[in-house]
DNA sequence: CTGCCTGCAAACGATTTGCACCAGC
DNA sequence: GCTGGTGCAAATCGTTTGCAGGCAG
């Protein structure tokens, strides 16, 4: 992320805890600023890994109650993926995904064709449509290459539990 | 599901497991059945107190096990869902689906529009695209009558563990 | 100073794994 | 009869909860 938007998005952060009148302290900080800088949808563990860099002693469910407020307050999106781990998300304007149905690897695609899709036709008293994203299923170039060349057994690499046969 | 369809699946199911070489057992063939007379998205634990009712004894790791197996061989769907649980989906064409923010309920939606939307622009070598479905996400009827009128506490019922905020 | 936050430990729910037994082919 | 499915128990993984102490406002 550019040190502009950066800066933009940590004002929010602070911003959003005095309105809500949340302390911010050094670990929601700290999380908050390991989730801006990743590509990835890191889980609750993998942030927990990253965060450990600058913060040695934050807990593990310090990380995930965080990451909890975060998502509450809009900060951070929360992914439903096929695998059984919540993923976080840094970017909260409306995109879509790529998932690969082999490893599981989920890459952020934009589109703006892709944000003009008709609405179902709902009744609204039934539901009313907030947003909307799209997941595109398939299979990603290294799990595509280690289909064609199974060098050594064909179930080399597990994917993660629950990914497979979305 | 009417009848006709429902033999098709039901053949279906028989004749993949012929393909593969697969035992056709009872309990296959129960959970099996009871998935096809859902309407909702039941999670593993929801389709085993089903399949009980035909068979008693059934054990849930069998019925995780099945569902995996018939996930595998394309009979059932795995869908993806900000809950903890793993949700499954008698149906195997392309649909979509409203999920409500607040209980986690899944409404199948399918609409023709929908199904003409762009392919997003990738590169064929970094990701395959095989299949997409879209998630709208709002509030369900109940939920928002909910919240317009809180008779009890406003957290009268709690989302499933980690429905919120997706 | 007060309240919410943090950290620890333990509970919890969903899912997986190892092993003995049984059933489909 | 052989292969693989089933059931049981226990382990595992991700996440939540209850409680004592700490820090931001």
């Amino acid at each position: 992320m550019n040190p502009a938007d950066r800066q933009q998005r940590l004002d929010r952060f602070l911003a959003a805890h005095r309105e809500s009148g949340l302390p911010v302290t050094h670990q929601r900080r700290a999380v908050f600023e390991a989730i801006l800088d990743r590509q990835d949808h890191p889980t609750a563990e993998q942030v927990h890994r990253a965060v450990r860099q600058s913060l040695p002693q934050i807990s593990r469910m310090t990380v995930h109650r965080v990451l909890g407020t975060l998502v509450s307050l809009g900060l951070v999106a929360k992914t439903c993926h096929p695998g059984s781990a919540a993923r976080f998300d840094p970017r909260i304007h409306r995109h879509h995904h790529l998932v690969c149905l082999d490893c599981g690897a989920i890459i952020y695609v934009e589109d703006p064709r892709l944000n003009r899709i008709p609405r179902p036709r709902v009744n609204p008293s039934e539901f009313t449509i907030q947003d909307y994203n799209i997941h595109f299923r398939g299979r990603c170039a290294r799990c595509q290459q280690k289909a064609r060349s199974p060098r050594r057994k064909p179930t080399a690499k597990r994917a993660p539990a629950g990914t497979r046969g979305l």
